[in-house]
DNA sequence: CATGAATGAGGCTTCATTCAT
DNA sequence: CATGAATGAAGCCTCATTCAT
């Protein structure tokens, strides 16, 4: 009746949901192939056979996760495209915006960026398709003047993302700096570059 | 006395190196946990008891294959240091010679490089290690006036490591770039920015 | 319902009650190193993994073997304290009664006997366990006089475990003698000596 | 010319010397399955293959010890017979002098010793010969009225040999007594047995 | 909905032993 | 007399997965 005790009677979804997301612990600090079904079903108190009545393997569940990710990434990014328009003096707040979301949706969800964006074979593609929304974004904003025609956008849009990821492990992860704190950085070294003002 | 035949008496050295080359290409393709010593060693063409001949365990060999990276890298990065008082138009030719430097290192030995920098564990620490190799650099330049004072050179170097590693496996790795190419516009965009020219 | 047919199922404790009573079978007969898991279970008519399902290793049962003969036979010595007070006339039979007990212990179990007393490398920590144990009971008695006062009760104790061991294998085991017989034997031997009875 | 660098050279009878020494102390120590001729051989600075040149195998080596170890004590106990006529007062101390002979041995040979009385899959054998040659003096010296007819003399010497055994193992191989102090111990308690002195 | 019990498949490693020189 | 190099054979153990209840 009150929780404890009531084994028999969990709804099917509370294990699952449980065991998805001790497993997204697991496979987070572990990686997948150090990760046992025999411990995840140990600490989710199931056994294994029900592990497999809600999932039908091992890559049947990190999958899961691993999409789960994707699918949360990638609706962020695609409501994040920069309105044209756009006063070009706004377009470091919105790009910095647009970033901060990312941030934020990788620090709640740690386990699964983990996952989805540092660890899994998937995690090659995932990095590759938000480069190229990023691409589009970047392009589109280019045609509008806002950036040096010179640039590749291919190339500036990876570094985007190779700059997120490091810094996520390297900053974010560790709680050094906050999202929005990170995305200013980056939108500050990208837009200005290295050179110290000229002093003209 | 030919080459041929003679399976015993083959320099043992031989056969290390064998096994060595050979998993390095099995290790940087599939994973330490995918990668099978049967496999390794079939494709050497000797017998797995001759696999423990020359490396301990399956651990070993990939520990001694990311060692190896690691020192090839540190001891180009420790070489890469800018001398004090180099005319500062110079700088960025400079900075773009130990980028390419790396790019080619990277370049021509792909699978340790995917080894050790993409897919140990311990790539991580190279990562930062190298990170902190590369801030040591921009601030002696930054204290030379190269470089605008506000930059968190931690940032900057752990961005420009993110971005090597995402370019290395995205142009790099798939031959649509050189290494120079790359170096070269990595430092066009951290030095110049992405806004356009001012036109005035 | 049916006991054949039912593999799944068996009741676990079962499973592992056969794999101790076989292995105990087979670790007597060939030692340690001679026995192989993959013949216990054979002969337990389980799979391997499911011998892992209720023991570490096989370190791991081997050593529940011979923990279960120390236990058995130290809860044994530990009850066969000599009470104060006995008339010296019983003294005699109540040795023999204690020695009958273990050499009815050993011969009820025989593999683990074998096992725990003859040839662990633990067998000889247990022998000396015992003979201390039979040293405290010997000192006991020579202060109540029983005894010849300038015996070295550990040499007399050691002794005692020698000839325990020689005679269970020799005699017991082979099923010449009765424990009471042997126990009777050594007990004259040890008491009165070999010297003719003096006819005078 | 000096020992050293003369590898090549060595008299091969050194080498396999050499070989049943260190192969004495590891069987010793470590018993058979524990000792790796990989071990053997580095110790006494050969390659496995001249052991094969020695040896016919592990067992073989082994077996060599074991029977050198029977030769040496057989040849003892044979030439331990008690003549017929000694004076009964003379017994005791012919008997001391035949036990201590065989401690001596042990003592001296110890690691052989190990290997052939105590962990040997023929030491068995070894000690039931001993017990045997030893039951044979003793039924000779019964008849010639040194000792109490009603004993069973196959069971005094299967004791004696199991005192033997545990006393040498507790005693003489840690250096606690002499050949001859145990010899005299066990003389003493065989003969007059653990009663106390009687009074009268 | 859940479990106690079991297993197929396969990987890593070890070791005595042997070629070919 | 001796060796560098190699291997056949086999053992231990693990893990994802599945019965039967």
């Amino acid at each position: 009746m009150a929780k404890r005790g009531r084994k028999a009677g969990a709804s099917g979804e509370e294990s699952r949901a449980k065991l998805l997301v001790i497993a997204a612990e697991e496979f987070a600090e572990k990686g997948f192939y150090e990760t046992k079904i025999s411990s995840i079903v140990k600490k989710a108190n199931v056994t294994q056979p029900t592990f497999y009545l809600y999932f039908e393997s091992k890559e049947a569940i990190f999958k899961e996760l691993v999409e789960s990710f994707r699918g949360k990434l990638f609706d962020l990014a695609a409501g994040s495209r920069i309105e044209t328009g756009l006063a070009p003096e706004k377009v470091p707040e919105r790009i910095i915006q647009g970033l901060s979301a990312i941030f934020t949706l990788f620090k709640e969800n740690i386990n699964e960026t983990r996952i989805g964006f540092l660890q899994s074979s998937e995690s090659e593609e995932i990095k590759t398709q938000l480069a190229s929304m990023i691409e589009l974004n970047l392009i589109a904003e280019r045609e509008d003047g806002y950036f040096n025609v010179a640039l590749d956008m291919g190339t500036v849009a990876e570094s985007l993302v190779g700059i997120m990821e490091r810094l996520t492990i390297t900053q974010l992860f560790k709680g050094l700096k906050e999202p929005s704190q990170i995305a200013t950085e980056i939108v500050n070294l990208f837009l200005f570059g290295m050179l110290p003002p000229s002093t003209e």
